[in-house]
DNA sequence: GTCCTTGCAAAGCTTTTGCATCGCT
DNA sequence: AGCGATGCAAAAGCTTTGCAAGGAC
């Protein structure tokens, strides 16, 4: 897995030092994750670290397409690993849980949307805030 | 028309003061607009408020249902007035205008996936950022 | 006159940056 | 050894807040 990691690291152009490694384990179990929450757990486990690396090293990731940094809710940005496989979020406004989707009949529309309007789609974000069924 | 101003603020519960009838006049006057881009906006045209007071009245613009606010790219955010009339709007990355559009299909997609997956959908954010097609 | 509003300055919060030190390779 | 990476502290950028002065009703 290390060995992984180091791979993944070094295509990306980055050396693979301690924080980049532990910041990308971070990631594997927790799949959204605030820059400040892998700070301050790492420095729970007692791996000293400095909130501006943590910082750096998230931005760096997002240029080199290891990570995707979503703005949520607003204040503090979360990031996720990029599989590649595209999905969309819905939060839950009561407990604050992030549900993955993916529904290619809204792809398709945004995409129509876009030419549309004389534009060609290159990314977009959509967020569904929901609430139990029962609450 | 501040007749008209004055009765959207008396009604709801704001004291009908200059400072927040130059910025709903402000919103009218322009779709999408930031607090800092109001506030130079009013400076230049020779009325003095502060900043501060235009974050205050715009908040409280928000939670009278009377703006939208909207978070695009990250930094600034910028609000428009709420006609009741929901759309989503798509940011072209070259420009940075703004398109607004509305697409039926999507929005009951939306509702069948929260649906689908045990939630109500109380609310949602769609931003698709595009390119003009011949660029 | 009372209570809400405003303006200014200061503080808050998240994120970025400068700089000397440290550590991959 | 060399150059990129890190940590700390300071700064930046947007937004909020405390407080005394001012304005609406």
């Amino acid at each position: 897995m290390t060995n992984k990691t180091n791979k993944n690291l070094k295509e990306a152009g980055l050396r693979a030092t301690l924080p980049r490694i532990k910041i990308l384990e971070m990631l594997e179990n927790h799949k959204h994750i605030s820059a400040e929450d892998i700070y301050r757990d790492l420095i729970e486990n007692r791996y000293d670290v400095g909130l501006a690396t943590v910082y750096r090293v998230l931005t760096q990731f997002e240029n080199a397409g290891i990570v995707i940094k979503h703005s949520f809710e607003s204040s503090k940005a979360v990031y996720e690993l990029n599989n590649s496989d595209h999905h969309d979020h819905m939060v839950c406004l009561d407990s604050g849980d992030i549900v993955e989707f993916h529904d290619d009949i809204i792809e398709t529309r945004q995409e129509e949307i876009a030419k549309k309007h004389g534009f060609k789609l290159i990314d977009h974000s959509m967020v569904l805030y929901v609430k139990k069924t029962n609450s």
